[in-house]
RNA sequence: GGCGGCGUGGCCGAGUGGUUAGGCAGGGGCAUGCAAAGCCCCGUACUCCGGUUAGAAUCCGGACUCCGCCUCCA
């Protein structure tokens, strides 16, 4: 059974499902008003292994993620840039997915875009104001927080705990601070959409509600993203269920922060490191194996000194994926347990790293003992075992591939002239002179090369 | 003020009562023509103060630090 932390629980329960074998999953996605961040890369990367690995297990994931493609950051950007909203919303979904793909995030199922439901909103929000569950302000419709009962269950705290921030002026004509928009009336020049109670644009939480339910329906499995969201974001999506009367998500997950030194990487603290800048100069598998590495409910510290680590640690996986000549798995291509059928060690490795996987995801704990595996592979074929190494190593790369890692190094095709020289040291070397074929190495070494001898003569390989 | 979380060896990061998590870095060794990769060995850590226990990083109480949320945020 897999089990999850419930945020509205507090604790790890089974992962139930509405229709049997099949897992429904909405994931809050970006809004596109600049390039995505670390923090986005980390949201993404944890909630596309667990999709992943809920398939290993056999489950019919819909995962649905959208892209909220209108709001004020893109309305500022637009103005501030002299362009309009919707080339602002495409350039950077663009981004969006170049870094999604590399770093192998799969494609979501569905992607809906908050502007395609925008007449869904507004039948929304209109049977709200026929409940006077929702009210008319002069800058737009508001939602009463005070008509739902257990307001307040994902903040852990009751509506009345709460505290308005007193920093932030509240307006003079809400019925409290916490009421929220559900629709804001439009400015001169802003993007507009027609309604029966004010022309204007939704609001951010009523878009989400929307679209999972929209395409999920009532009482649908799972709801994840950011631990920034859990308050005011989905405790919002969820009192607009409640008023409408729908059931909502089932099952709540939040993943932990990035951090930058000891502070949350955050767009406010402008502290942010681009995931694109990132890629530009890492192996993104190192991101993934970084972030795989601890919790995901944990804080994680990504730096130049942390990611490097990865990178280390990415390089004796590609050792051992030379070594047994492992195939490769990851990007749009999902792998399950039915795939492949291990016995002895390899068995052993897959079940005990699947009990710590189905148990609120601990990718930690599973990481730690397929690195164990990876020593036990080239030990067992030092010992001239190669059978039972090449069946393990395999099975590590599944298991890593079932987690979206690919285990593997980067091809790179020598030239004649490298060749040659491969050659040339071979001969050198069978004819015992040393000096010569150390001559060549260095050649080798220059070219960029990392030159290592075996038993079927001279191989390189790119760091 | 309310609510939640953290404090582990050089670094990252697991671990809810007893045996080395794991990775990276460092030291020693095996192997190798010399290397590289690989393998073996090594550091014996757990904020502080009390308490419970035969035994605590792990449970309880307290203190301190730091972080987060409380109408921008993944």
């Amino acid at each position: 059974m897999l089990r999850l932390y419930d945020t509205i629980h507090g604790e790890v329960r089974d992962l139930a499902t509405r229709d049997p074998g099949k897992l429904s999953m909405y994931v809050c996605g970006p809004t596109v008003y600049d390039l995505p961040h670390l923090g986005h890369g980390r949201f993404t990367l944890v909630w596309d292994v667990a999709r992943r690995w809920f398939s290993f297990r056999g489950l019919d994931v819909r995962y649905v993620s959208n892209i909220t493609d209108i709001d004020d950051n893109i309305i500022n950007r637009a103005q501030r840039e002299g362009t309009t909203e919707s080339q602002v919303a495409s350039t950077y979904e663009n981004e969006w997915w170049e870094a999604m793909s590399r770093i192998g995030v799969a494609r979501p199922r569905d992607v809906p875009h908050a502007t395609q439901y925008v007449a869904d909103m507004v039948s929304l929000i209109e049977s709200f104001l026929a409940e006077d569950v929702a009210y008319v302000i002069s800058d737009g419709v508001y939602f009463d927080t005070s008509c739902v009962a257990d307001y307040g269950l994902l903040a852990g705290q009751p509506l009345d705990s709460l505290r308005a921030d007193p920093t932030i002026e509240a307006s003079q004509e809400k019925r409290s601070p916490f009421d929220f928009a559900l629709w804001k009336f439009s400015k001169p020049n802003e993007p507009v959409w027609s309604a029966s109670f004010g022309d204007g644009r939704p609001g951010w939480h009523t878009e989400c509600v929307v679209m999972s339910l929209g395409l999920l329906g009532d009482g649908f499995d799972l709801h994840c993203g950011g631990l920034d969201l859990k308050f005011p974001h989905h405790e919002n999506e969820r009192a607009q269920a409640q008023a409408a009367r729908r059931p909502f998500a089932q099952h709540w997950g939040h993943n932990g922060w990035v951090m930058v030194g000891t502070e949350k990487m955050s767009k406010s603290l402008g502290n942010f490191t681009s995931l694109t800048d990132l890629l530009e100069r890492t192996d993104a598998r190192a991101y993934r194996l970084l972030v795989i590495r601890s919790h995901y409910r944990s804080p994680i510290e990504v730096s130049p000194a942390t990611v490097a680590d990865a990178e280390r640690a990415l390089a004796r996986l590609d050792t051992l994926a030379r070594r047994f000549e492992l195939p490769t798995f990851g990007g749009e291509q999902f792998v399950t347990q039915n795939d492949y059928v291990f016995s002895g060690r390899a068995k052993d490795l897959v079940t005990s790293v699947g009990v710590l996987l189905d148990e609120d995801l601990n990718t930690p704990l599973a990481v730690g003992e397929l690195f164990d595996a990876v020593s036990s592979a080239n030990t067992l074929a030092d010992e001239g075992e190669p059978v039972e190494a090449a069946q393990l190593a395999l099975a590590v790369a599944v298991v890593f591939g079932a987690l979206g890692l690919a285990v593997h190094s980067a091809v790179h095709e020598p030239t004649r002239d490298d060749q040659a020289l491969v050659s040339a040291r071979d001969d050198a070397r069978s004819a015992q002179n040393w000096a010569e074929a150390d001559r060549l190495r260095d050649e080798l070494v220059s070219r960029g090369w990392i030159v290592e001898d075996s038993a079927g003569g001279t191989r390189i390989r790119r760091g």
